[in-house]
DNA sequence: CCAAAAGTGTTGGCTCTACACCCATGA
DNA sequence: TCATGGGTGTAGAGCCAACACTTTTGG
């Protein structure tokens, strides 16, 4: 998002002194894979001249923090998480996207796997909810460019890292595995095909426990090592 | 480089009220090959703490500018160079990355096929010169990690895309494009296999001309769509 | 005619894709 | 016993890597 501080101000000379230099802010764009779909958290903005619409949680960076400690401690006040995969996508920097003033914004993308455990909004927003990224409501700002740009970047690293273990409970089937691949690119998977790849790729442990339920069990697996690792998946 | 105003201030107040919020600065990586080489452009700072030492050009940017028209007019006013195929790479944020004040650095990596064009450097630096990447010297703040992000970037996309064409004259030879993906890369690579598989992307242009010189004439070619396409070149 | 760089094809191995049936369980 | 989702193997095609000799020119 990008700032609207909500303060009225009255002069040129007020805005030109408050905007000698561009102002730098975060913004989060925030994934998780639920309901079998690929969902991201928005919030409807409460305050400035945006208020109503919805966009991605985010806030000005202040003197001497760092980026990405910025937008893990933003992300920590608008929903609660605290650990979420962060990852810095691209800056954007046309004066013009935050009608009311220069504002730098630095986009991240972020993923959790609990996304159940969002908590109530923080009071700067009017509200917050998850939406599947195929119904996206209309978006303040430039916003909908930072969610194709993110969405382009996670579909790209599916394909060749395990950062699908951001988005994964500790143990998940074969089938989960599956059905967010399928369902985050958009396209069908050969169930054998992928099976073979992906255990050939190695990062995969499979546990001792199954999962139980109506039907046949299916066995768990966790990802080996729980860190980013680039190999070819696909 | 990451700005040395060179002004003195003299009580933390003013340091205070000046440094309300971060800055934004651009800073550019530019490449070229040259003299079998990959090669950067390094300007040796002349004002400030940093005054002394060798970084990339780069300055703050202004209120009202894009980003990558900063750049893009930085090393415009740095180099005389006005055609540079840019593209952002990262933002640094660390608030120790400049020891004198916040400043938010956004990098671009600059691609050029006419390095000899470059004139007389500003006079905002006490010179500048190109550099091979592999002999570069200490560099000032946190640039040494910007040309290792953009020297990671440059292979990664000679692997995907047609980016060369922006490091090579209108037309070449073969052996030109070779030379410059094997130094590049840092690897050896088969003439033939290397012939097949450019000359299957469908993105070379054979030119009726040939290059004449010491030994047998070679083919020219030219890049047929002159912008950045994606597309499996290894 | 010699040195130097340009140009050219084939084969074997491997990888990828396409494809269909049986299994284990709870209800 | 049935419905549901879980689990498995193979064959053919296409792709990729490895490999060495001939051609053209200027000196």
């Amino acid at each position: 998002m990008t700032r609207g501080a909500g303060r009225l101000r009255t002069a040129a000379t007020t805005r030109l002194s408050r905007d000698a230099r561009p102002r730098v802010a975060v913004d989060t764009i925030l994934f998780a894979f639920r309901d079998h779909q690929l969902q991201c958290y928005l919030v409807e903005l409460a305050r400035g001249e945006a208020a109503g619409q919805w966009a991605f949680p985010g806030r000005l960076v202040r003197i001497g923090e760092k980026l990405d400690e910025a937008a893990r401690a933003d992300l920590a006040a608008s929903t609660g998480l605290r650990d979420v995969y962060l990852e810095q996508l691209f800056t954007f920097g046309d004066p013009t996207r935050d009608p009311r003033t220069h504002v730098v914004s630095v986009a991240y993308m972020g993923l959790t796997a609990a996304p159940e455990t969002v908590s109530a909004c923080s009071a700067k927003y009017a509200q917050g909810r998850w939406c599947g990224v195929e119904r996206l409501p209309r978006l303040a700002y430039d916003h909908p460019q930072m969610a194709d740009y993110a969405l382009n970047r996670l579909r790209a690293k599916l394909e060749y890292t395990n950062i699908a273990l951001y988005l994964l409970p500790p143990a998940f089937t074969f089938a989960q595995l599956e059905e967010l691949y399928a369902t985050v690119l958009e396209r069908e998977l050969d169930r054998r095909n992928f099976r073979r790849r992906i255990l050939a790729s190695g990062l995969l442990r499979r546990l001792s426990q199954e999962r139980r339920g109506a039907h046949r069990p299916a066995a768990l697996y966790e990802f080996a090592p729980r860190s980013l690792r680039t190999i070819e998946m696909l």
